[in-house]
RNA sequence: GGGUGAUUAGCUCAGUGGUAGAGCGCUUCGUUCACAUCGAAGAUGUCAGCGGUUCAAAUCCGUUAUCACCCA
């Protein structure tokens, strides 16, 4: 059946996929014939996800890779899988939930809700790997792996080992004190209620408002205000009884502990060390603090002097640990604040003490303390949109205004207040006495100073919420201790980061790498794999006063806090890979005959480690109840050991000592931090061994005009939708021709639709060569044929240079140029050139030599476009010829420099360029296009006259030449073209405008002689021959040599058009 | 504020020392049998500005401007 006139991708697609997977075409070590491993580790997409630009992107990079190497025998793998995206999987299944009107997470609790995530996984899982193959990605899929895998409530059909391989890094790592619990201050999400990395809190510019406040000082005292110029004048000179602050969160002055000034700012010189008061709470409870110096305060900035809450600012907290200032925590895990604890005028009280320095307390204590004011307890941070009523910061603006300490300034002009501006004008003429009683026209009027400001505000990057820092309990990675080796590997050249400039970024924030929180308050992930028991630090006493106890029988008598005062307690915590290992290790830290008991739902909530417990039972064994950290770890814990864990480790496999480590990792330079960084760390920490040799990193996929895609722009281009409509292949090419280093990604439909249109053009060409019987009888040969024709040994080794520049070109990572080299030779040599000389080829001697070279030619455009566009020439592979495998099992050439026949590369050099130099002085002399002329030769050398002989028919069928004469010399009213090794013309008396030709020599000569001049001014410069290269004045001579050669065919065909004027 | 990068044809981008290229778009012509998702021809640039190094700078260095991204 004769071709179709266009490549059906819609059709052909799902067909060649298929077949692909019936061949097992994509098994780890297909097509091996070599020992040279080749691995890339897909970065795993959420599991819930859906494909995007990106990942299309991405992924196409990757196959390219992939497939290339596979057809050149290396044992190849391409590891493909999902990540099971704790927040953002949560949130979906949630989101799914509330939809469904299913009970909430927390009806269910936590074991039921997990098991409802893993019905969500194996639900949408098929969703991204189904249109990752879409795409052609020749993933090893029989492989797929997913960073919960093996997880203990993983439903069947979800073993694997990679819960094994988190926890067992965890357990090592803590076992070499790399990772430790601490109380830090975090980013907290008010809507996830979870601790959140850095780097996923987007830091927006949003309309704010800057608060100017009066701390008076404690009892009364006042000093001397003195601000100054920069010549040191006096300009401001007032007896303060205050400090003035400046805050965009008012609602935080609960917790202040200090009020800090930088040490070399005079005008707080006087009242350092002094207490002052924060102006809010009940006016009998006041609570002072200090006036500290820090370094961190602007003595340019506001006021130059700054309120310190280190429990919810991180700036604030660096200055509070420095300072030794206690930092209360003001809310609770939904961003609102306390309501538990002692009443405010207790804690108020103990704060006060601790501010005189009377009084230390522990963290824990401080901790317990809740200094909301009695009437704030339980509002929100501040108004949303949701409140109908003001919350925290309002309520503590209103109050602090009503108070008389907020800072005041004269009103500004415009903004009109009832009672206080003047009234309207009155009319002309009209007497003093018409204005409105009460309305004081000359009166300044002050107002509260709130500057109103852009700044900065923190958001989750999944729940779009603000950020609050907050002081928690969380699990910290120490990095600072493994991230020598990772900074080394890079720096010595172990691993390559591409381009140069990701190596810079990635050092620079190694450097100055901050602690990795790596807990997190959500249910789905990896369960932190600690165990805690509280203990009395001394049993024997402990049992003296419970046996006491028992013998009083149930009655309390309220004196147990004194009874057992003295008697210390212990939270003893065991890091261990199975609970039943968790439990042996308490065991032993525990008096023999201790009974271990989990003592409750330990999947519950993250208090429960604080509760604890202990007793004795009625034979008298010691009881102590054992709970588990309610955390999960952080997703990027887990996917920080992707290479190592989907290669099978803990175990040692044979894909692990074959691939590992792998060889590139391709992913985006948004993830540098979060991923490549933390693989780099943790697989050094863990088995000593880089990760992969070389990352390639590239930027966002953008639209045409460089935007950012996003949903609420309206301008996202869904891949699925390109597949459809210009096919797989064309989206591919497009993503390889777009990926040149560094560059930015702008995509373009018309350029996609171009590139489309390359793949009809190759189509067309296999076609033409379908009519000309080059497939009747053909098969796979990787050595060309034995060609005699110029033609044909030109683009034999045509093809030759091309599959050098394509190696060279992948093996640096120019996607780009290898797609450039292919458009260029399958549409600029092989069809608008060899398919047009085979025309007159195929009627002549040579036929069969053609036919078999086009046929050659046209499968190596095959084989070379394969890894770009699998599917088309998957599909043109099958219908052209007998093949002993599938293309994308099919050897990559191995073509030596040999086969490119100089002398042939010239002649057809020169052939073409006296037939582009007919066409276009045909052209502008608008000689018809149908119109057959004589050509004329003057004063050809022996070279050309051999090359014009030998390819007569060519230039006869391309330049539409009748007949081929030669002349002594050029006739009068000819066109006159000027060629290597002599003159050719076309004698068009009568038909053509001398003064046209005229000027077209003119205008031809003119940039010739312009490019002469430049020539000769840089041969005539000693020391351009003197310090060039040789190469380069030999260059020049010849270009000089050559112009100045064309210059005289030009200048003679003008003087005799003179003649005829 | 710190870091990284960009600025080349109308648009999107290549081009790491030898006098500027591609695709798309545009203009003119053309359906002769691979392809109109096509063919032939053509026009288009102070390579962001300024200064420097060099025989030679889009390319190297400095500086300014504008933009983008990342981190504070």
């Amino acid at each position: 059946m004769p071709m179709e006139k266009t490549f059906n991708a819609a059709e052909a697609e799902p067909r060649i996929t298929a077949m692909w997977e019936e061949k097992n075409a994509f098994a780890a070590g297909a097509n091996k014939s070599r020992d040279d491993s080749f691995c890339v580790m897909i970065p795993p997409p959420n599991v819930t996800g859906a494909l995007h630009m990106g990942h299309a992107f991405n992924n196409t990079l990757q196959d390219i890779l992939t497939r290339w190497h596979r057809m050149r025998g290396f044992d190849t793998l391409w590891q493909p899988g999902t990540d099971h995206a704790g927040i953002a999987t949560q949130m979906v299944t949630e989101r799914e939930m509330a939809a469904k009107g299913e009970p909430s997470r927390r009806e269910m609790g936590r074991e039921a809700f997990l098991e409802r995530v893993w019905q969500q996984k194996i639900k949408s899982r098929g969703t991204i790997i189904g249109q990752l193959k879409r795409l052609g990605a020749s993933c090893d899929w029989s492989r797929e792996a997913f960073t919960m895998s093996g997880a203990p409530n993983a439903p069947e059909g979800e073993e694997g080992n990679f819960h094994d391989a988190v926890i067992k890094v965890f357990v090592d790592l803590y076992n070499k004190g790399l990772i430790y619990r601490g109380k830090r201050l975090v980013n907290w999400d008010p809507h996830f209620e979870t601790a959140i990395s850095d780097l996923e809190v987007e830091n927006i510019e949003m309309p704010g408002h800057m608060w100017h406040f009066k701390y008076p000082l404690a009892g009364g005292e006042t000093y001397d205000y003195v601000e100054k110029d920069a010549e040191g004048n006096v300009t401001l000179r007032e007896t303060r009884d205050y400090i003035s602050i400046a805050t965009t969160r008012p609602e935080t002055m609960l917790g202040d502990g200090a009020v800090a000034v930088h040490p070399s700012d005079e005008r707080y010189a006087p009242i350092v060390g002094k207490l002052c008061e924060i102006p809010v709470g009940p006016k009998e409870h006041r609570r002072l603090i200090p006036i500290i110096t820090d370094e961190y305060p602007d003595p340019s900035f506001g006021s130059g002097a700054v309120k310190i809450t280190g429990a919810h600012d991180f700036n604030d907290y660096a200055v509070a640990k420095r300072g030794n200032i206690p930092c209360y925590r003001l809310m609770d895990t939904q961003g609102n604040l306390r309501t538990d604890g002692a009443p405010y005028a207790e804690s108020a009280m103990i704060a006060q003490e601790v501010a005189r320095g009377e009084r230390t307390l522990t963290e824990a204590e401080i901790d317990a303390l809740n200094l909301v004011p009695d009437d704030l307890r339980g509002l929100h941070r501040f108004k949303r949109p949701e409140d109908n009523k003001p919350q925290a910061r309002e309520r503590v603006v209103e109050q602090i205004t009503a108070e008389g300490l907020a800072v005041m300034i004269p009103a500004p002009p415009t903004t009109p207040r009832p009672g206080l501006d003047p009234g309207p004008l009155a009319e002309p003429g009209a007497a003093a006495s018409d204005e409105v009683p009460g309305q004081a026209r000359d009166g300044v009027a002050m107002v509260p100073y709130v500057e109103a400001k852009p700044i900065m505000q923190p958001f989750g990057d999944r729940s779009k919420v603000v950020i609050e820092p907050m002081l928690t309990d969380q699990w910290f990675v120490d990095t600072a201790k493994i991230v020598e080796p990772a900074l080394e590997a890079v720096r010595n050249g172990t691993t390559k980061i591409i381009p140069e400039s990701g190596e810079k970024v990635y050092f620079h924030w190694l450097e100055n790498i901050e602690p990795w929180c790596i807990s997190r308050q959500l249910w789905w992930g990896h369960q932190i794999p600690v165990w805690y028991a509280t203990a009395p630090e001394d049993f024997d006493a402990y049992r003296e006063k419970l046996e006491w106890v028992r013998n009083q029988g149930s009655a309390y008598d309220g004196k147990e806090p004194e009874r057992f005062a003295g008697l210390k307690v212990v939270r003893h915590e065991v890091c261990a890979s199975t609970e039943s290992e968790a439990l042996k290790k308490l065991a032993r830290k525990l008096p023999a005959g201790t009974k271990l008991k989990l003592a409750y739902n330990n999947l519950v909530s993250r208090e429960n480690d604080e509760l604890g417990g202990f007793g004795i039972e009625n034979t008298g064994a010691w009881v102590v109840f054992v709970s588990r950290d309610p955390d999960v770890l952080d997703t990027w814990f887990s996917s920080g050991l992707w290479p190592l864990g989907t290669l099978g480790w803990p175990e040692q496999t044979p894909e692990l000592q074959r691939y590992f480590p792998t060889s590139v990792l391709v992913t985006g330079q948004d993830i540098l931090f979060f991923w490549v960084a933390r693989m780099m760390m943790m697989q050094l920490a863990v088995v000593d061994q880089v990760p992969f040799h070389t990352v390639y990193l590239h930027g966002l996929v953008r639209d045409a005009k460089g935007k950012k895609m996003s949903k609420s722009l309206g301008n996202v281009i869904d891949p699925l939708e390109i597949i459809d409509e210009y096919g797989a292949d064309a989206l591919r090419f497009t993503n390889a021709a777009m990926a040149s280093l560094g560059g930015v990604l702008k995509l373009d439909t018309a350029r996609i639709a171009g590139y489309r249109n390359f793949t009809t053009k190759l189509w067309n060409a296999c076609r033409f060569a379908e009519m000309n019987g080059v497939w009747e009888g053909h098969s796979t040969q990787s050595a060309p044929p034995d060609a005699t024709a110029t033609a044909n040994r030109w683009i034999i080794g045509e093809t030759v240079r091309t599959l050098h520049e394509v190696d060279a070109a992948l093996a640096e990572y120019r996607f780009d140029q290898a797609a450039d080299t292919l458009y260029k030779f399958v549409w600029g040599k092989v069809c608008d050139w060899y398919v047009e000389f085979a025309k007159p080829l195929f009627d002549g001697d040579s036929a069969a030599e053609t036919r078999a070279t086009m046929g050659w030619v046209l499968d190596h455009c095959m084989i070379l476009l394969h890894p770009i566009m699998p599917f088309i020439t998957e599909e043109l592979w099958e219908t052209t010829g007998k093949r002993v495998a599938p293309l994308t099992l099919t050897d990559w050439p191995n073509l030596p420099e040999t086969l490119i026949d100089a002398p042939s590369m010239r002649e057809m050099t020169w052939v073409t360029g006296l037939i582009d130099a007919i066409r276009s002085a045909r052209a502008q002399m608008h000689v018809p296009a149908g119109l057959k002329v004589t050509l004329l030769r003057i004063g050809l050398d022996d070279t050309a006259r051999a090359a014009c002989d030998r390819n007569a028919g060519l230039i006869a069928r391309l330049a539409r030449i009748e007949t081929v004469t030669d002349a002594e010399t050029v006739p009068k009213g000819a066109l006159t073209i000027a060629a290597e090794g002599g003159t050719f013309a076309i004698p068009l008396e009568g038909l053509i405008d001398i003064a046209e030709e005229k000027a077209r020599l003119e205008k031809t000569l003119a940039k010739l002689e312009k490019d002469l001049a430049g020539l000769r001014a840089r041969l005539s410069n000693p020391k351009f021959v003197a310090s060039a290269k040789e190469e380069v004045v030999e260059e020049t001579r010849g270009k000089l040599a050559q112009g100045e050669e064309e210059a005289a065919t030009l200048s003679a065909a003008l003087a005799r058009l003179a003649e005829l004027l």
